[in-house]
RNA sequence: UGGCCCGUCGUCUAAUGGCAGGACACCGGUCUUUGGAACCGGCGGUGGUGGUUCGAAUCCACCCGGGCCAACCA
């Protein structure tokens, strides 16, 4: 059972389980609509890509569907350059939209009528105060802010003053619609918003039509309304907007069963340009070569980089969905992309940085052919092509040292490697020019050595990777890291919108060129996906590359456990970082909070007096009226307290004790009943939900749900033995010393007995029968 | 110093009052004609203090830490 729940199951994340459960309570009627919402203002992003699996992904899962809607409600920055690449961005990671293809500026009207709903009821209004007296007014985040002198005009003045504003007749900031809520919300946004602004400016389609425009919080909850969506995701920084979101739909009159939003974290990658904000300004001071330049983490970017769409994909899967505000290591992308291109790419050959071989013992002039196989042993694909050998070779110039570092398993002087699908060379003598750089090695090869013969199992030390010298190809390749060493450049670079460009990371991008491939990449695809072996892996980039330019990008480097490791050497030995000591255990007591002097006298008095626990009197103590109750039913004042301050209080959610369906006395009474064994304390604790969400009689509800206390050793025996029958591993787990398991005993015979079971009794039963 | 959200291995994420599990990273080993891949093993976590409970990562209180909110942007 529990074993195939592990590796396989879908993920299911807190969304997902809040979908499941609104389809299986049928509040939608089963219907399952998101949407991906973007704004036409730039390039979608890896971020974006992680939203769109969300939403795309849900509505797949649930046959439901997932609507592309433009959120095109600020004619000032959107145009069509951006819905085509949003289009096309979509479609290449894999997902479709049907025929559910919108335009949130296509319910303009019906967002306007709105307007006019709300204006007549009475709650928005025109306001003329110009835009820096409506901030002012807004107050701060910890002073409310004060009601602008149009707030109370007539609803028809502002309905004749809304209509003027649409038909054109005043000038961009003159009037704007706000609603007309609440000045003084600890919630900023609910200080009554704007909803329509007045701009005569052409949207990209709308033209000239309209002259106001609504804003995100009017517009985004009524465009989910509009298209009957059930679950509206989107990113944590929108917490604060939802109470505005489900004010503007309930107070233009839509009905449950409506659109709800829910908040996730998102995607934050190290080292990547996140946000549209800080990506154009690069783009647009032309830091970089554009939307799609590989060093963006824009999904364009990665398209040109060579990155797969599943490798984004399977990010979205391992990155996972929560509401934790977390940063995701770039490890988990490269991981993602090796993970789809490794059992898929081709292997050839690349030397990136060629130093000379000249194979004295190999008839000059001559060549011959190798038949190379394209994927190693545990890689199950066919194929294979021609390799040519001569006597002039290529190899890397870091597959050579003179003299070599411990653990080295490559060329060195009078040593031998084998030749990758080739044979053993031995190294017999360095050619250095007259600085002292080696720029050539003399080697004599063993023919009977040749790869695929079978006949030489002679052991090497390693193997490295080669290209015939006379038949070699040469090509660029472009090697990317990170734009920005720290965050700090980049939002520099945003702010002063690019134009004094902080300084990049020099290794953001390396062009290698003279770097020799083997010839038979000629031949193949131009979008063939490789691995160079023992490199990483390549494209071509398809701007650049096209036609007869060999320029390859670096998609991902392979692991390389062996740079690693002569990285963490040489950095030992130059920096060892200082460790300071931190005095630590300085007195960390929490201070008591500030409270009413009438509160705190009481708190003191139910501490002092009748002996409750201290947290539990302070919070009894702000609202006595239950408490006082409760205790004339049930005379045991910290068990009461207990009840109220902890019990009771977490099943509250937000509400007052005065609005609960039943008294203080009837806490009261459930406590009592639990003081005299009649019933459970965990059993009363279901109860006391099913009292707050229905409202009753403690006594009757006991008997009814049928709780009252099973504490009969021959009852609870059965239950035990029942138990351990069905856990015969765990069984014998426990008695291997695992003790914690005995929870899980207790928990198993609790479930059995819907929780009437008496824990103390099943405790000791259950030692009792696991010791013999 | 207002309101809201969030704190689980280094990182990401499960456990929804009952066994703290997985993935990435890291470290070892096996295997290997890629220092790749695969396989095996290891390291390592509930921010703190109290409380409720037979039992707390989970519920309650306080504290600490991080994030969001004062565009006529989305």
């Amino acid at each position: 059972m529990e074993r195939t729940r592990s590796a396989q199951s879908p993920p299911s994340d807190f969304i997902r389980q809040i979908v499941a459960a609104d389809t299986a309570s049928g509040r939608y009627g089963g219907r399952v609509v998101t949407r991906f919402p973007p704004e036409p203002n730039g390039y979608l992003h890896v971020g974006h890509a992680m939203g769109i699996c969300l939403n795309f992904g849900i509505a797949e899962e649930f046959r439901g569907r997932c609507h592309l809607r433009y959120d095109d409600t600020n004619p000032e920055k959107e145009n069509e350059e951006f819905v085509r690449s949003i289009e096309r961005d979509i479609r290449w990671l894999g997902f479709d939209w049907g025929e559910h293809l919108c335009f949130a500026s296509d319910y303009f009207e019906r967002m306007y009528e709105c307007a006019e709903v709300l204006i007549r009821k009475g709650l928005a209004y025109v306001d003329s105060q110009p835009t820096e007296a409506i901030r002012e007014g807004r107050g701060t985040v910890t002073e409310p802010g004060v009601e602008s002198p149009y707030r109370n005009r007539s609803p028809e003045e502002s309905l004749d003053l809304f209509r003027r504003m649409r038909a054109g007749e005043f000038e961009d900031g003159a009037h704007v619609l706000r609603g007309k809520i609440d000045m003084t919300s600890p919630n900023m946004l609910m200080r009554d918003p704007v909803f329509y602004r007045i701009r005569h400016a052409h949207h990209y389609r709308q033209g000239d039509a309209w002259c106001i425009y609504p804003l995100y919080d009017y517009a985004h909850c009524l465009e989910d309304q509009f298209e009957d969506i059930t679950h509206s995701i989107c990113t944590l920084e929108f917490d604060n907007n939802r109470e505005l979101y489900d004010w503007v739909l309930d107070n233009v009159g839509f009905a449950e069963p409506r659109p709800h939003q829910y908040e996730w974290a998102g995607l934050d990658l190290e080292g990547a340009v996140l946000s549209k904000r800080n990506i154009k300004p690069l783009v647009q001071a032309r830091v970089v070569t554009g939307w799609d330049d590989p060093r963006l983490a824009t999904i364009a970017a990665y398209r040109r980089r060579g990155v797969p769409p599943e490798a984004l994909r399977l990010l979205a899967q391992l990155v996972g969905v929560s509401k934790t505000g977390a940063r995701t290591e770039e490890a988990k992308l490269d991981f993602a992309i090796r993970e789809v291109l490794n059992p898929l790419a081709p292997r050839v050959m690349a030397v990136l940085d060629p130093l000379k071989v000249v194979i004295t013992n190999y008839p000059k002039g001559t060549s011959e052919e190798i038949d190379a196989a394209y994927f190693p042993h545990d890689v199950p694909r066919e194929g294979s092509r021609a390799l040519p050998f001569s006597g002039e070779l290529w190899i890397e110039r870091s597959d050579f040292e003179e003299r070599p570092p411990k653990g080295f398993r490559r060329l060195v002087p009078g040593g031998e490697v084998r030749l990758r699908h080739a044979y053993v060379i031995r190294c017999d003598e360095v050619i250095k020019d007259a600085g002292g750089r080696v720029v050539e090695l003399r080697c004599s090869y063993d023919p009977s050595t040749r790869s695929g013969t079978g006949a030489e199992n002679r052991k090497v030390k390693g193997t490295i990777h080669w290209v015939s010298a006379p038949h070699a190809l040469t090509a660029e390749v472009r090697l990317f890291g990170r734009l920005f060493l720290d965050t700090q450049h980049e939002a520099e670079v945003a702010e002063d919108g690019g134009v004094t460009a902080a300084p990049l990371n020099p290794g953001s991008l390396v062009v290698v060129r003279g770097v020799k491939v083997e010839p038979s990449i000629a031949r193949d695809p131009a979008d063939t996906r490789y691995q160079f072996e023992r490199t990483g892996y390549f494209w071509r980039d398809p701007v650049d590359g096209a036609g007869d330019h060999l320029v390859f990008n670096r998609i991902v480097a392979l692991k390389d456990t062996w740079a690693k490791r002569a990285d963490v050497e040489v950095r030992a030995t130059v920096t060892a970082e200082p460790v300071v000591a931190t005095a630590k255990g300085a007195d960390e007591r929490p201070r008591p909070r500030a409270v009413d002097p009438v509160i705190a006298a009481r708190s003191a008095r139910y501490r002092d007096e009748l002996g409750v626990a201290a947290d539990h009197a302070e919070t009894i103590a702000a609202d006595p009226a239950f408490f006082e109750a409760a205790l004339r039913t049930h005379a045991n004042a910290p068990d009461v307290a207990a009840w109220i301050a902890v019990d009771l209080r977490g099943l509250l959610e937000g509400r007052a004790l005065a609005e609960l369906p039943f008294s203080g006395e009837a806490i009261g009474r459930l406590a009592r009943l639990v003081q005299e064994g009649r019933t459970s304390r965990r059993a009363a604790k279901d109860v006391l939900a099913r009292m707050v969400s229905e409202g009753g009689d403690p006594e009757r509800l006991v008997e009814t749900m049928g709780l009252a206390k099973v504490s009969d050793p021959a009852v609870l025996g059965g239950a035990v033995e029942a138990v351990l029958a069905r856990w015969p591993e765990k069984v014998a787990e426990f008695r291997a010393g695992k003790s914690s398991l005995l929870g899980l005993f207790v928990g198993e015979v609790m479930k059995q007995t819907r929780g009437a079971a008496d824990p103390e009794a099943t405790k000791r039963l259950l030692a009792e029968r696991l010791r013999s």
